[in-house]
DNA sequence: GTCAATATGTAATAAAGAATACAAATGATG
DNA sequence: CATCATTTGTATTCTTTATTACATATTGAC
């Protein structure tokens, strides 16, 4: 078990007698106790309160409020990631609000999603996107284009040659005409399946281009001409279908990505940043703030 | 284990928007956020000190030390609780690939979600949108976007007037023009706020209309401005923030939009579907649909 | 639209608490 | 046991923080 600095600041830093106690009363009730005022720890310690802030401003802490600071990151960590506790709670009895409801579905959507994942099918995807020799298109259907846009977006910070193909209006096969070995589909298709997107599957796979699939369980008729496929179970309150997993699976996809990439995407996103500062200059631009 | 009275005071208590805010930013940072100062807790929710004092009082502290003196026993009881142990143990086996990782990861997000969710704020803006008499107009920030964009989408299936507000090269005030009391302005804003959209929101504001927030647990500086504001954590693994909360958090909108509206978007959507077989119809482009 | 009721913010006030100066006590060293 | 250094306490000042009183804005009913 790993105390905490604060802790064994503590109890390092008591020297003299009046010390001792300060420190064996705020060891005594670590970390709570170190919450209340400078009075109150004097009182409890009995010793006067110039002692106790002599002590906390030789352990570190020139200002009591310092020393409460640190404290209180110090239950901020023990409590671990925030909310655990309450979390548990929450999940014990179930909420009866449609919003709490829904997303708790969505968390479960997901974990089903996890257990049934295979690992394998994702690596492939990631293995295709990460070749820099390989193009990139990126469709779907109706309701699904957000996703395809979305992947696009983030991927085409990382990697060159990156493209979103809107479906609108036949337009869609402009993608096409040029489509060869040397690209990658990634093709985004939910049920009520359309016919157009199969279609151009077809057309891309004769042509020689690779296809990645994401869809639901019922598994569009496209993954017969996919080099791989990520399926996510569709558990939805909402009349559409839930698209909570297939956004978790492009960020999981974009986060191995980027980290097999490292180098390059790291760099490739800084130029962009630097593009993007030149642009935000005219109006001004964004602060960025961090609390 | 039940959920603490403290925590359910704080969620249950607040009624009108400037409360909801100080309630919100009291769970998003639970409890130890409890812990600072009155002004400190004003500052972060946008409102006058004297409207958190008075909200503590109401939830039945009439001081604030008092209120402060709940918040660390609740520390205490959760430090001291068994319970946390047990599951950050179970918490310690992960599995090994970084696609399910990532999966459970965001399911952990949407739990937590859940667990500090404020169904006053989602009903608030539930109650706006299914409103006939008022026009939704919805934006977001450059990565945001798609997510205002998704909601359009769907939210224009269940019920008239609802527009996407592209945000790109300065067209966005077009939206602004004749902006009213009558107009509801659904934003999304996350970390790396963009000034356009802060400048866009106090227009907003000015000419009477409603704001519904989306953002993060840091809290678009546009909170201050809205009527409404739900907030999602944000963990993640890639290098661009995670959206899958967001987009939960849109479905359970668009799900109880839906319940709310139920008669009037059920036949919505049948003369959608009608008036969109005419047009897969028309079009050599391929047929397109296929059930 | 007008008015009453309710919320919210501003600014002044009161209270609590932290920091400081200085004096008293303690303890070590010759 | 005298002297210096160190520790501790008392009393005071200064800051921060909570609270209250009052003005303004917002909302909802008629």
């Amino acid at each position: 078990m790993s105390t905490s600095p604060l802790f064994e600041r503590i109890r390092k830093g008591a020297r003299s007698t009046a010390e001792r106690k300060v420190a064996s009363v705020l060891l005594e009730g670590y970390p709570t106790r170190a919450l209340s005022t400078v009075e109150a720890l004097a009182k409890q310690a009995s010793v006067s309160a110039p002692t106790v802030l002599r002590f906390v401003a030789k352990i570190g802490y020139p200002r009591f409020a310092d020393f409460q600071a640190a404290a209180i990151a110090d239950v901020e960590r023990q409590l671990g990631s925030p909310l655990n506790n309450i979390r548990s709670a929450v999940q014990a009895e179930k909420p009866d609000h449609i919003y709490q409801q829904t997303l708790l579905l969505q968390a479960e959507a997901l974990q089903t999603a996890a257990a049934q994942a295979m690992p394998v099918e994702f690596d492939v995807i990631v293995d295709l996107l990460i070749n820099p020799k390989i193009t990139i298109k990126l469709l779907g259907g109706r309701y699904s284009q957000n996703l395809a846009q979305r992947l696009a977006l983030q991927l085409g910070q990382l990697r060159p040659s990156v493209f979103f193909a809107p479906l609108t209006l036949g337009f869609t096969y402009d993608a096409l005409v040029d489509a060869g070995p040397q690209d990658c589909f990634v093709i985004f298709d939910y049920r009520r399946y359309q016919a157009e997107l199969l279609n151009f599957a077809r057309g891309a796979k004769r042509s020689g281009a690779r296809i990645c699939l994401f869809t639901d369980t019922w598994r569009s008729p496209i993954a017969e001409y996919s080099d791989a496929v990520l399926t996510s179970p569709d558990s939805s309150t909402s009349p559409f279908g839930s698209r909570v997993v297939p956004t978790a699976q492009i960020e999981a996809i974009v986060a191995a990505v980027s980290l097999r990439t490292h180098d390059r995407s790291r760099e490739r996103l800084a130029r962009i940043e630097e593009l993007r500062k030149l642009d935000d200059d005219a109006p001004s631009s964004g602060k960025d703030e961090a609390e």
